[in-house]
DNA sequence: CGTCCACGTCTAC
DNA sequence: TAGACCTGGACGG
């Protein structure tokens, strides 16, 4: 679950579920986590979450006893204590009956209940963490969906950063000015403005003023008026209307946060709302390309003039056995770490893929193929693209599948 | 069976 | 700027 959207619905979640229920005992830890051991324990305790970006903070509130004179025993907490949580790449939370905690479940706040219920911290790749007695990260800026006066100010007002001289979709991810932005929300924020992924940062926001001009409706009222007149302006007014790229920012993942359920995860059964609402992020017919970190940055168009040129030479490397194939070494590992040494045969490239839904019967080799994400269990029609787009730079073909792609994502089943 | 990929940080050369 | 850190699903053979 991990951007800033997934994060803030988790805290609702927690209010949610826990809301009136009493917890009691020790917080309780999976044996292979490697994250603290959390000192608190007490008889009756209530939870309460909160989020800032991508951080989550559990405060756990000691209750009042009823016994009048109760004397707190030695080692029970008398005071509140917060835990701050990152989620990695896989955490999220659930409040289940003790008989159903979910595999990976790798922090647990056990309730005083009858049959008891378990509120658990699960974390599959147990790339996430926690601090007890944890408060949000200082490195980290203001949130971009709840402080969002002071994320725009951050950012204005450091431009001169040179963090800003890496391209614009690397430094979406800079958490030092944009925490809670993360893969799929750079890809649907550059994509709704039309911004190349690659041009410089301080390029894409120089202009930009700590003030919101489009906050105002006024303002708004007046551009629309405005756009009647003539058609040029039209364009540039809906825009506006959307907002400029900061504005962006803070407006894309509140309607993540609108459409509740989870947000991203393929295994869950509301995920399909959240993926009908992807416009370019892993969906078919957008391109995508690695960053310099090895990131798959997903776009349309124009990359932008400081897209990653690896060598481009690997077309020597066209050999395969069948006709065409088309380089498939264009695959780029990255990140293929582990044995290295042996992995160092193929080159590897990377260049730019356009993800282009293979027809079930044929094709099968070669071609870079970016996996769909596993459907929750939608069922329609593949629409037909011309393969091989890659090579297909910098065209204007993005306005024809913009429109269209809406209609068919899904993921590819190969039927055989 | 093996390879590649995934919503993110961290820290070491 | 690479690895490291992890598990597991989708595919390919």
């Amino acid at each position: 679950m991990p951007e800033g959207p997934e994060l803030h619905l988790a805290s609702l979640y927690v209010n949610k579920m826990c809301d009136g229920v009493v917890f009691t005992g020790p917080v309780r830890k999976s044996e292979v986590s490697k994250s603290p051991d959390v000192p608190f324990t007490c008889e009756a305790y209530r939870i309460t979450a909160a989020s800032r970006g991508k951080e989550v903070k559990l405060t756990l509130t000691p209750v009042k006893s009823d016994a009048p004179k109760q004397r707190v025993k030695a080692g029970q907490a008398a005071l509140p204590m917060d835990i701050v949580f990152r989620f990695g790449m896989s955490g999220y939370f659930r409040f289940t009956s003790e008989d159903e905690v979910p595999k990976h479940a790798h922090l647990r706040f056990h309730s005083k209940e009858k049959p008891c219920r378990v509120l658990s911290f699960v974390d599959t790749r147990r790339f996430g963490s926690w601090q007890p007695n944890g408060t949000w990260q200082p490195v980290r800026g203001p949130c971009i969906m709840f402080d969002y006066k002071s994320f725009r100010e951050n950012v204005v007002s450091h431009l001169s950063d040179r963090a800003f001289d890496r391209p614009i979709c690397e430094v979406l991810l800079n958490q030092k000015y944009f925490n809670g932005i993360g893969n799929y929300l750079r890809a649907e924020i550059l994509y709704r403005l039309n911004i190349p992924p690659f041009v410089p940062a301080r390029t894409a926001l120089e202009g930009l003023g700590s003030e919101d001009v489009y906050e105002s409706d006024k303002h708004v009222k007046q551009e629309i008026e405005h756009s009647k007149t003539s058609d040029t302006t039209k364009r540039k007014v809906v825009k506006e209307e959307m907002g400029d790229l900061l504005r962006l920012c803070h407006t894309v993942p509140l309607e993540v946060v609108h459409l509740g359920g989870k947000g991203y995860d393929p295994e869950k059964a509301d995920y399909s709302d959240f993926k009908a609402w992807l416009k370019c992020y892993y969906v078919d017919g957008m391109k995508s390309i690695r960053d310099h970190n090895g990131r798959t940055m997903w776009f349309t168009g124009d990359p932008g003039p400081m897209a990653p040129k690896d060598s481009k030479s690997k077309k020597a490397k066209k050999r395969t056995k069948t006709d065409d194939d088309h380089d498939y070494t264009n695959k780029k590992k990255l990140t293929r770490s582990r044995s290295e040494g042996t992995a160092k045969k193929k080159e590897v490239k990377k260049e730019i893929v356009t993800n282009t839904p293979k027809k079930d019967k044929v094709v099968c080799s070669k071609e870079a193929r970016p996996k769909r994400i596993q459907p929750a269990k939608v069922n329609r029609p593949r629409r037909e693209i011309s393969s091989t787009a890659r090579s297909r730079k910098s065209s204007s073909v993005e306005s024809t599948e913009g429109s269209q792609r809406r209609s068919s994502r899904v993921t590819r089943q190969s039927s055989k």
